[in-house]
DNA sequence: GTCTATAAAAAGATAGAC
DNA sequence: GTCTATCTTTTTATAGAC
């Protein structure tokens, strides 16, 4: 995180450049695959140079998993300040939860499968981290509830009902194609979810206008 | 599969009892990271006699994906030769996904994380059976759209949300604890799914009757 | 059938030359 | 800053004794 004193900022460059690739490559072939070398031929590095820019191999790992959380959890916080309905509060958090998800494809795919190789400390940090966007998750899913919008229902189940729709997408989805984007999906997702969620009563056009005004 | 010659059935019996431990600890710690003294430090025997059962690590991943994948094609052929619904067979077919994950929760951990280290041969095999599976459920999709039950829209786009949602069930559920079972989720699940697909005016009464005739 | 011993390669990480 | 050399451990897999 904070860089070593005594070191230009082309240091500071080289280790995000590092990470980048660390990512790509841990998303092809799984972390614990992936080895040191393999990263550093990769970069153009020989094993001992990039050791000057990384602490370990598991520093790297938890660097992907922040890249991730950290504009999920700002953005749920953002969205959570806002004055907007339940409804519409879920629906910008779907759009944000999915254009990281559509930009940092290879960062999901590492943040999906390979969290539980953390150890320690870092591995405590980052399910706190996990817990606290899905705590979000689910307040406005049970405001949602109290406010009529939705039946009410164990508000568990709605969470990972929500939760699975959009943690799935990254096995299949591909953002080179621009087929779909994030809106769209977000768009799609949240009719069939909110359509099925208050028993056909919802009324998505107004929703969509509300959740818009909120995105200048 | 095809067990060699002069082994007696103990043998076969072991080897399965190998294939549930490295299920388990491939689950636990992804496939890479797993080694095989320590497959062989739980089912109790040396790597050398280990060597005896199994004919390589990667020939554990296989057997581990063929016994998902194998109740899952099996299960969709039958329902696919029904005389009922598209929307029936897809509340069927949710039912047997779920079954599957629910009874072979580890299984499942190493069938979504782990496949794509398979080579070769293997790789392609078992790409081809998903996407096998993944063709049924399309099909009935399609029929339930152009039978009027759901609201006509790109395919790939519905296929894609009844497999998110059921795919990242995994993650979450916990058969232990008892709180849910498959058929409670198929029911849920199915609940949403239809209902946002039809627009709200599916007879999710009407299915559930359909579904629960052809289960006996 | 199960073991120990051994290969042969590759892993993560460090030291020190340049 | 980058390299090579080295350390230490671990990996998958085999050979051969018992």
């Amino acid at each position: 995180m904070a860089r070593p004193p005594g070191h230009g900022p082309s240091y500071e460059i080289k280790r995000q450049e590092i990470i980048d690739i660390a990512a790509k490559l841990f998303s092809e072939k799984g972390y614990a695959a992936t080895g040191i070398i393999e990263i550093g031929d990769t970069v153009g590095l020989a094993k001992g140079a990039l050791y000057y820019y990384i602490k370990s191999k598991e520093n790297l790992l938890v660097e992907i998993q922040e890249r991730v959380l950290d504009p999920l959890l700002s953005a749920a916080a953002k969205i959570q300040d806002l004055d907007a309905s339940p409804v519409a509060k879920l629906r910008l958090l779907s759009e944000e939860l999915l254009t990281v998800i559509f930009e940092r494809l290879d960062h999901i795919w590492v943040y999906e499968h390979d969290y539980r190789q953390l150890t320690g400390d870092n591995l405590t940090r980052m399910l706190a981290r996990r817990h606290e966007f899905e705590s979000v998750v689910r307040s406005f899913l049970i405001n949602a509830m109290d406010d009529g919008y939705f039946v009410q229902t164990n508000p568990s189940l709605v969470v990972l009902q929500f939760l699975n729709m959009h943690n799935h997408t990254y096995q299949w989805v591909r953002p080179e194609h621009g087929e779909w984007d994030a809106k769209f999906l977000a768009k799609t997702y949240c009719a069939t979810l909110f359509t099925g969620f208050s028993g056909g009563t919802c009324d998505l056009a107004a929703i969509e206008a509300e959740a818009a005004a909120y995105q200048g």
